[in-house]
DNA sequence: ACCTGAACACCGTTCAAGT
DNA sequence: ACCTGAACACCGTTCAAGT
């Protein structure tokens, strides 16, 4: 069976990090993935591709790396070290969590392909790992029963990683069609109301939509995500007063 | 630009469904994709596969679809088609909403090809809007602020997406290693123990393990599953008693 | 030790041609 | 109206060969 993850590979790393005629490494290699990422998206993004951009044959990058999942999990976990994480367990839990799931919201946003890969690799690097430490840390000081705390785990990152998951795709399609968030919206509201089957339920959501307020897609994102993460605060102070 | 959804293409729809000489039409290909998804998962299908299943040409399939992707998203309907809605707008909202995820969530796993590309599209298929309707309307009987409702739906429901797609995806590495949930859970915990650095997470979280009981990797899922759940229900009542 | 070139077995999609 | 065959512009990866 093939190794499940490039965390898990021997301890054996090859090749020292400097003479190479090339000047690749690892960490160039990565570094220029989580680029092309960035700029181009997870579909066009490929092995071929990458070695154009770092002067090289497609098969040079195979010396550093096994196969392409390795290379995105290598990516993925760079990424999560972007994730500026509390320093110290003091301060109110609750804006930690916040500040937590803020920070995570705002990195799948800001790359849109982090969303699928960390839906398909085991996030086990050391920069996911250091944020699940996190996570856990934070948790735990909100005082709950001991058997909830890893579900109470699941339903805050969870949801924001769904949250995230629709959000990053909505602005990967904004960025495609070259317009504005806003713009990008108000078509799609029209196409979508054009339709007959698709009108109804807008229609019937309308109220709901108006409630919510938000001039800006930004905007009723943001009021959404900031009454949910309260739910969720809320949900968490219920069980550790009332455990079930 | 191109058209944003199959969803959204103009009225007239290509041929009848009689008489073709192959016996091809939407549903047969439709109901063939999903079958493929099913047995082979998503990177592995390709038109050319689908082709072949079908005894024809790979560009046969374009006469009834422009595109992969408009099939994809016709194979994500259909099998939001396989939802069970509750009929009637009565009986507990609790235990409505604890329905409508644990269908959502079943659905995940049993199709794990269908979180990748619900977070790639629009989800505005006739199915899609079905549950869509059916999980307003339940929110709604909450009885929450107006300005809460389209938060406490993406709490819910962005927290069972995320659910449901690291454990249907934990499913897909179960069932290509041809092991059982419980060894394979087991062999990957044999593996992250012996790298150090994600020994030491382990041995932080092994209280939290622990507690949560369990003594399959399902009841593992199903508690914590179960306990996000009340949690979600929880947050949503404090919201109603205290709109904050 | 590191990198290349050619090759294999694939892709999605276009297009002109058949019936 | 529906289907085919050949072709285009790609893929990830293997393998033998170069330096």
């Amino acid at each position: 069976m093939a190794r499940a993850s490039v965390w898990l590979e021997g301890k054996a790393r090859k090749g020292g990090r400097t003479g190479q005629p090339s000047g690749l490494d690892r960490d160039r290699i990565t570094s220029a993935t989580v680029r092309l990422l960035d700029a181009d998206g997870l579909d066009k993004f490929s092995m071929r591709r990458l070695a154009a951009e770092l002067n090289v044959t497609a098969m040079s990058v195979y010396w550093y790396v096994d196969t392409k999942d390795d290379l995105l999990e290598l990516a993925l976990d760079e990424a999560f070290g972007e994730l500026r994480l509390p320093d110290a367990d003091d301060g109110d839990w609750r804006t930690q969590l916040r500040a937590l799931a803020t920070e995570y919201r705002a990195l799948l946003v800001r790359h849109p392909w982090l969303s699928p890969l960390a839906g398909r690799y085991l996030n086990i690097g050391p920069h996911s790992l250091a944020f699940s430490r996190a996570v856990q840390r934070v948790v735990r000081r909100a005082g709950l029963p001991a058997h909830g705390v890893t579900g109470a785990i699941s339903a805050v990152f969870q949801f924001v990683y769904g949250y995230g998951t629709i959000e990053s795709h909505f602005a990967a399609r904004v960025a495609a069609a070259g317009m504005t968030a806003d713009e990008y919206f108000d078509s799609t509201m029209d196409a979508v109301t054009e339709a007959p089957d698709t009108a109804r339920i807008i229609e019937e959501s309308r109220d709901l939509m108006a409630a919510r307020g938000g001039d800006t897609v930004a905007e009723m994102l943001d009021r959404d995500f900031t009454f949910a993460l309260d739910l969720l605060i809320a949900g968490i102070e219920a069980k550790v007063s009332r455990p079930a």
